[in-house]
DNA sequence: TCATATAATGAGAATCATTATCATCAACTC
DNA sequence: GAGTTGATGATAATGATTCTCATTATATGA
């Protein structure tokens, strides 16, 4: 069992839920995404596996167990990814065209400055910022 | 009338589509909004006048306009804002609670950094770029 | 290991946001 | 001002998501 996997076990039985053969799929198949999945896609990639009531349901407990996180939807579909305490902190690339979300991991340097520069927006703000990311749409190679 | 409001009707006209009273006044709401809106929200901000089956058909014909753009929707809500090339470029603030989004702008200088990092993450990534948004999540002072 | 208690599952119904339909109405053209 | 065409509004249809509840699986302690 990878060390992310554990996590997700000490994590679910902390919050006192059980990590059943389901849970462990949808997990199992966020973890191999790209980037954001949605419930229907969960369900396909999965073949059926699970049914797609469960996929919801699990990803309702998975969202309260801070074990993923909701991702702003495109299109009105919303797609969860693992939290980023699990995952890393990354940022995403939107086709405006086809609604795919990709995830991308910034070189160091340019986090940092990125980082920087959130904290000053933060500091402008009457708003507690408890995270960022940087949304870059365009077009995928798909639909360009 | 304002510059805004008759680029918005030269647009219209170019694109072949009346700019009816209706359509006037979801942009008015639009425009002074602090933040992108949802249908059910303009048809609430607007007390009803205008019936929510065509505030969504309006926002469907000012999205295909060019006038308005959807923004990336929290909670399965897709809300609608101003295009940029009429309300200028900014980022978004969003309560990761009540899913409220808050538009915020940059200082020149902050945003002119990331300008160029999104120009440098563009360059890293085989996808074309056509824009982008700084989205900062947190708690709005109602959620607080 | 077995019995029991409790949580999880799966199928389908219910709900909410959004889109499509269509008869009626309003806005431009001549 | 009459006629043509586009816009509107009420409502039905759709699609995503959530809820319900009877059934099944899991964990725990005798």
């Amino acid at each position: 069992m990878s060390i992310k996997e554990r996590q997700v076990e000490d994590r679910l039985h902390e919050s006192g839920v059980r990590y059943t053969g389901g849970r462990r799929q949808v997990v199992a198949a966020l973890e191999s995404a790209d980037g954001p999945r949605s419930a229907a896609e969960l369900h396909a990639e999965l073949s059926g596996k699970v049914p797609i009531s469960s996929v919801y349901r699990t990803l309702s407990v998975l969202e309260e167990a801070g074990v993923v996180a909701p991702h702003h939807s495109v299109k009105g579909i919303t797609r969860y990814e693992i939290a980023e305490w699990l995952a890393g902190h990354h940022h995403h690339l939107v086709c405006v065209d086809c609604g795919a979300v990709e995830d991308i991991e910034l070189p160091k340097d340019l986090e940092s400055e990125l980082e920087r520069l959130v904290g000053q927006v933060s500091r402008m703000s009457a708003f507690t910022s408890t995270g960022h990311s940087l949304e870059v749409d365009g077009l995928c190679t798909r639909c360009d």
